[in-house]
DNA sequence: GCCATGGTCAACCGTTCGGTTGAGAATGCC
DNA sequence: GGCATTCTCAACCGAACGGTTGACCATGGC
């Protein structure tokens, strides 16, 4: 499958996903290892990885028995590029970066009413 | 509903409310005219509209009978911010964002098969 | 008051999504 | 060869998504 804002924008939007991408920040990983963490059987996190590398915001490559996952940050400039033209964001803020990834990583989501 | 990076992320997958953002990029717009290009009910767009509210990507205000949509480019930053962790984007490049946007508005999702 | 306009709500429908389980292919180890 | 490890595939399931239609409020014009 070709990366489209469409499929991009759809992967992110998912948190399990996010946070795959959040792990592979810091090296690259297999399979296995990539779903250690997270509650769920071994196959669903395949998928969520094939989801990601439909995107192009990971890449797969086999070695022997093993498959490793590789961030592919280009396809994330595609979508930001797209949202570049809707607010004139000033330069990257990393301490707002960081601020955001603690929120996500210790279970968004919960915050006050709106409306 | 509180707007989270699911939220956010997951009104930006869809192209009509992509398409919808571009369109309230040049103005605010009542419910009606957001909805007449499109080739599906007003009540779909709607729904759409309560997406991207939802999201914290517009606004919806009453006046009258008329309800007027407005843009919240900051919703956008806070997903931006998110993304910039990933790679170091350069400072914008505005010849990608037309490219991109462009092939968005004719159509996008037609490209050659990848792998 | 009456009617047209603007928009939402509720019910429904087919498809996609995110997960499960069980089977099985492919590779590495001894 | 035989077995454990790594990962995917296929079938299934309930919930969410994107759309429809029809009923219905609320507002404005006359």
């Amino acid at each position: 499958m070709a990366p489209t804002l469409d499929t991009i924008f759809a992967a992110l939007s998912d948190p399990t996903r996010r946070a795959i991408l959040s792990m592979l920040l810091e090296d690259d990983m297999a399979v296995t290892d990539v779903a250690e963490p997270f509650e769920m059987s071994l196959a669903a996190v395949s998928k969520h990885l094939v989801i990601l590398a439909n995107a192009g915001l990971i890449t797969q490559e086999k070695r022997g028995r093993v498959k490793w996952c590789k961030l592919e940050p280009d396809a994330l400039r595609e979508a930001s590029v797209w949202m570049q033209g809707f607010g004139q964001f000033e330069p990257v803020n990393l301490d707002a970066f960081e601020r955001f990834l603690a929120v996500e990583l210790s279970d968004a989501g919960h915050r006050e009413e709106e409306e």
